[in-house]
DNA sequence: GATGGCTAACGTTAGGGAAACGGTGAACGT
DNA sequence: ACGTTCACCGTTTCCCTAACGTTAGCCATC
């Protein structure tokens, strides 16, 4: 289970973290002012941190830093009021790795809370080119064959083919394919999904009522097999 | 993976470098001084450099004056704070290939070190003479004919259809375009490109409305065919 | 255990609406 | 006067949603 640390002093503010990270099955540790921050981000190991700016005792942007210089590498996401906006490059300095402005939309929050966590253990290279079956794929020119045929692939359907390729294998939500193909600032229905899925299997399979290549996850969603 | 030097004395700024420059995949090495800067430029052969101009030691401006008399020609980027701003006459004299300014938004810094490694690797294929279906271009003489009669190329189209050339068969964004053919210094709407392309169209293209050569590629912009 | 029925999840199609693109013409500066 | 940029509007493309048909899994019953 990933661990999610908390730092933070307004305890509705917690309240309000801790229940929803807890929910998304995250085990979740909590410090209320920068000291037992930067004590418990040492002690605890978390594999990603919340971090308000306005702290007692000691700035977020200083335990950010001080985290940094001593070798820390986990994500950092900085919580900061609208009115203290902090200017990226104070951010770039202290080494955060992505900045939510208060108010914020926790589902937006715990969005941007997976994709870090999903980049740092991922650290996939980059796919230029890939086939399965008889259907190549070039992401760089934005082309697809299958048998040699051109076929026509919309630009979110190459970011799902690739997407799929490169988690291929796994079991991949919905939620997940929402967030990581279509980003974090737009939410749409994750029926949404199936419907690509639809589209794409009637692009790249040879009996789309029957796939070989993207399969049903029943309860789950879909996974890629070559 | 490509490689880059990161000159610099300031802790923070190094820290903050190497993490979004490491996260970007490229691997990066660092000197805190000017003459460590300089042996390491020889030692590592870095594919791009990031210098700051106040060093100790030596100036950034003449660690990159040495590079280019020893016959170092990887581009150079270097950062100097806004109230030391340098001259670009001084630049040009010394050899860099580019400016920016502290505070700068690491955003910005990290396209323009994308863009300076993409022309890098380009070089090699620099094009004089090339054509296409009924298309003769000449970059040297500016000159350009279809099926044998001159037409009109304004300097902007020669320089888009050059780039377009060097990287035939990829599609292309309008970003890349707007940095890569128009420069950073200018910052034009990518709408701007889009009228580019329709004259480039009016002017190449046997049948204007349906290109065979400029093609779209919806959402992303556009990539060249022969 | 097999069988059948029930429910929730998935497959598929079609259409509204938004965003992106093409093309013309005007404003600006050189 | 020319090249460049921008603004506008018609057109195209694609994405999202809704609706309905179909399948898969579960439980009760025999």
């Amino acid at each position: 289970m990933q661990k999610v640390l908390v730092v933070e002093d307004e305890p509705d503010m917690i309240l309000g973290l801790k229940d929803n990270l807890e929910y998304e099955g995250y085990d979740v540790a909590v410090a209320s002012d920068g000291e037992a921050g930067l004590e418990q981000a040492f002690s605890d190991r978390p594999d990603l941190i919340l971090l308000d700016v306005m702290l007692p005792k000691m700035s977020g942007l200083d335990v950010c830093r001080k985290l940094r210089t001593e070798g820390a590498d986990m994500p950092i996401i900085m919580l900061t009021a609208r009115s203290q906006e902090v200017d990226t490059v104070v951010g770039l300095e202290v080494g955060a790795d992505d900045y939510v402005t208060k108010p914020f939309s926790i589902k937006e929050l715990l969005a941007r809370v997976r994709a870090h966590l999903r980049r740092a253990s991922n650290k996939v290279s980059e796919v230029d080119q890939y086939s399965f079956g008889n259907v190549e794929l070039s992401f760089k020119k934005h082309q697809a064959t299958k048998s040699s045929q051109p076929i026509d692939l919309s630009p979110r359907e190459f970011e799902m083919m690739k997407y799929f390729i490169q988690r291929k294998g796994e079991a991949i939500t919905r939620d997940e394919l929402l967030n990581d193909v279509w980003g974090y600032t737009s939410f749409p229905l994750t029926r949404t999904v199936d419907n690509h899925v639809a589209k794409l299997r009637q692009k790249v399979e040879d009996v789309p009522p029957d796939p070989k290549h993207i399969i049903t996850v029943h309860r789950i969603g879909y996974k890629f097999v070559e």
